[in-house]
RNA sequence: GUGGGUGUAGCUCAGCUGGUAGAGCACCGGCCUGUGGAGCCGGUCGUCGCGGGUUCGAACCCCGUCAUCCACCCCA
C-alpha cells in the first residue's frame, strides 16, 4: 500500500495559502507604509544564530526550553532566532564606527520560539521589527509610541479597539523600594509574582507577596495606585528620569487618540530591558494576547563593542494582529485572480490571444489565458470562480473589425471596445471591481 | 513541560443502547456547436487520525499514540 506523505506543515508552523497571503499581503503594506513614512530603512539577518547570542540576554525561559537548537556540521551551536533585538544590536554595533545616529531601523523576520500552539500563539511567527538607536531623549520613546498608534489605525484599528500599557522599570523599581517597601535585592523576585497578579484574586497575589518576606498591603497598595499618584511614589531623581512619565506629561501626535495608560504590571520577560517596557492589547476580551510588546534596551549594544549606544523598539506580531482584525472585522478581503482572462471561442485564435495577453501584460496588467481548449461557457465560468476580474473575449468577428468584447465578470456587462483603447478600458473596468470589495 | 475538549469524504457535519458509512456544499461531465454564476441529470471522492485490545461483530467500548483546539508557563 501506498504511504502518503502528510500535507500538513509541521506541528505549530503555518502554510499560507495564496487567499491568505493576498490578505497579509495588504496588511503589512499598511505597516511597512507607516514605518517608512518615519523614516526606518529595512535590513535583515539570518535565521540562524549562535546560541552565545540570546544566553542570559533575554527571557530565561525563551533561550531554555524555547528554542529550535541544533548543532552544524562544524560543531557550532546555534539557534533559530527567537526574538530579534539581539541580531539588530549586533548588526549595530558591528556599524557602530560609521553609523550615523539615531539609526531608524525596521525589519519584518520569521522568529521561532518551540512552545504549545494555542490562540494568538505558534512555533514560528513573523514580527514587524522597529528599532531606534543611539539617543536617550525621551522623544524616542514618544516617537515610538506614535508610530504603533499609527501602525494599528493604518490597518483599520479606531482609538477603542486598543490601549498601549507603559510602564518604566526604573520607576517601578523606585516606587517600590521608596513606597512599597521592598529591599533591592528582592525587586527581581517580586516582578516575577506581579507578572501574575492579574491572573490570580489579589488573596493569591498577596500570599506570594508575603512569602517572598515582603509587606504585601503595602505591595499591592502601590502597584494598584491611580496613574497620576503611582508616578509620584518613586524618588523624585528617579522620576524626572522617567521617559515614559515625560511622555505622558507631554502627549502623542497621532491621526487619532489613543489610550495611552501607566501600568505597573506591564513587566516584560527579556532581561535586557532597562527602562521603559511597553504592550499593545486588544480592548476585545476574545484576544488576551499583547499585539505588539517592546522597550528600551540601553545596554544590549554594549555587549558587542566599546561604544555604547542605547536603543529602544518593538516588534509586532502578525498572529495576535490578524487575530485581532478579524475580531474587529476589519480584516481586508482577500485579492486573488488575475486582472483579465483573454479568451476565444475560436481554437485558431490562439495567435491574437496571445498578442493581445501580451500587450495587457506590457501595459502593466495580470492577464491569464487559457492551458486547455474549452467551451467559452466554461472559460468564462472557470474565470469568474477564480476571482479574475474581467474577460477579453477575442472573436473572429470582433478581431475582424480590430474590436474584442470585454465582459466584466462580476457585473456581467459586456462592450465591443477597439483594441488600441484596450488596455485603458481594462484597468478601467478592474479598478472599478476593487473599489466595490467587501471587507470580511 | 502540565491540564481539559475534539479527530468520520476536499469543506461543514450526521451516524440511536456496538450489526461492516451518509447528507449538504465543493469538484468533474452532460442538458447548452461564440457567453459563466440558477435548475435538472450523472460521476469522482472515505485504510471513520494511527496502533493495539475486548467482542461472533467496533466509527461507536478500553488502552496507547499522534494531530488539533483551549487554558497554564512564557511571550508577538
Amino acid at each position: 500500500m501506498t504511504q502518503f506523505l502528510p500535507t500538513g506543515p509541521l506541528p505549530g508552523t503555518r502554510d499560507f495559502f495564496p487567499e491568505e497571503m493576498s490578505v497579509r499581503q495588504l496588511v503589512f503594506a499598511h505597516l511597512y507604509e507607516v514605518v517608512e513614512s518615519y523614516g526606518y530603512l529595512r535590513y535583515d539577518a539570518p535565521m540562524l544564530e549562535p546560541f552565545e547570542l540570546y544566553a542570559s540576554k533575554s527571557s530565561e525561559e525563551i533561550v531554555a526550553q524555547q528554542t529550535y537548537r541544533m548543532t552544524d556540521r562544524g560543531g557550532r551551536d546555534l539557534v533559530m532566532r527567537p526574538e530579534m533585538t539581539p541580531s539588530v544590536a549586533r548588526m549595530i554595533a558591528a556599524c557602530a564606527g560609521k553609523l550615523q545616529l539615531p539609526a531608524r531601523w525596521y525589519s519584518h523576520p520569521n522568529l521561532w520560539r518551540y512552545e504549545r500552539k494555542q490562540r494568538g500563539r505558534y512555533r514560528e511567527h513573523w514580527q514587524v521589527n522597529v528599532d531606534l538607536f543611539g539617543t536617550e531623549s525621551w522623544e524616542a520613546e514618544a516617537e515610538i509610541f506614535e508610530i504603533l498608534a499609527e501602525m494599528m489605525f493604518s490597518v483599520g484599528a479606531k482609538t477603542s479597539d486598543f490601549v498601549l500599557r507603559v510602564s518604566d522599570r526604573a520607576l517601578v523599581r523606585g516606587a517600590l523600594t521608596a513606597n512599597g517597601g521592598v529591599p533591592e535585592e528582592k525587586l527581581d523576585a517580586l516582578f516575577g509574582a506581579l507578572d501574575q497578579f492579574e491572573k490570580l484574586p489579589v488573596e493569591e497575589s498577596k500570599k506570594i507577596i508575603t512569602a517572598l518576606g515582603l509587606d504585601a498591603e503595602r505591595v499591592v497598595a502601590t502597584i494598584t495606585a491611580p496613574e497620576d499618584e503611582f508616578l509620584k511614589l518613586a524618588p523624585t531623581e528617579v522620576a524626572l528620569r522617567s521617559n515614559v512619565a515625560r511622555v505622558i506629561r507631554e502627549g502623542l501626535v497621532t491621526s487619532q487618540p489613543v489610550q495611552l495608560k501607566f501600568d505597573p504590571l506591564i513587566i516584560r520577560g527579556f532581561t535586557y530591558y532597562t527602562s521603559s517596557v511597553f504592550e499593545i492589547f486588544d480592548t476585545d476580551p476574545e484576544n488576551r494576547r499583547s499585539i505588539a510588546g517592546g522597550g528600551r534596551y540601553d545596554n544590549l549594544v554594549g555587549l558587542f563593542g566599546k561604544q555604547r549606544i542605547p536603543g529602544i523598539g518593538f516588534g509586532m506580531g502578525d498572529v495576535t494582529l490578524i487575530d485581532f482584525l478579524h475580531t474587529h472585522q476589519i480584516a481586508p478581503a482577500a485579492r486573488v485572480g488575475a486582472d483579465v482572462q483573454v479568451i476565444s471561442p475560436d481554437p485558431a485564435a490562439r495567435g491574437p490571444v496571445k498578442q493581445i495577453a501580451h500587450d495587457l501584460r506590457r501595459a502593466g496588467l495580470r492577464v491569464v489565458t487559457p492551458l486547455e481548449p474549452k467551451k467559452l461557457g466554461k472559460q468564462l465560468e472557470k474565470a469568474a470562480r477564480e476571482g479574475v476580474r474581467c474577460a477579453v473575449i477575442a472573436g473572429p468577428d470582433e478581431l475582424a473589425r480590430g474590436a474584442v468584447k470585454l465582459r466584466d465578470l462580476a457585473r456581467s456587462e459586456e462592450r465591443e471596445v477597439l483594441l488600441s483603447d484596450l488596455a485603458a478600458a481594462v484597468k478601467q473596468a478592474v479598478a472599478r471591481s476593487v473599489s466595490t470589495e467587501v471587507k470580511s
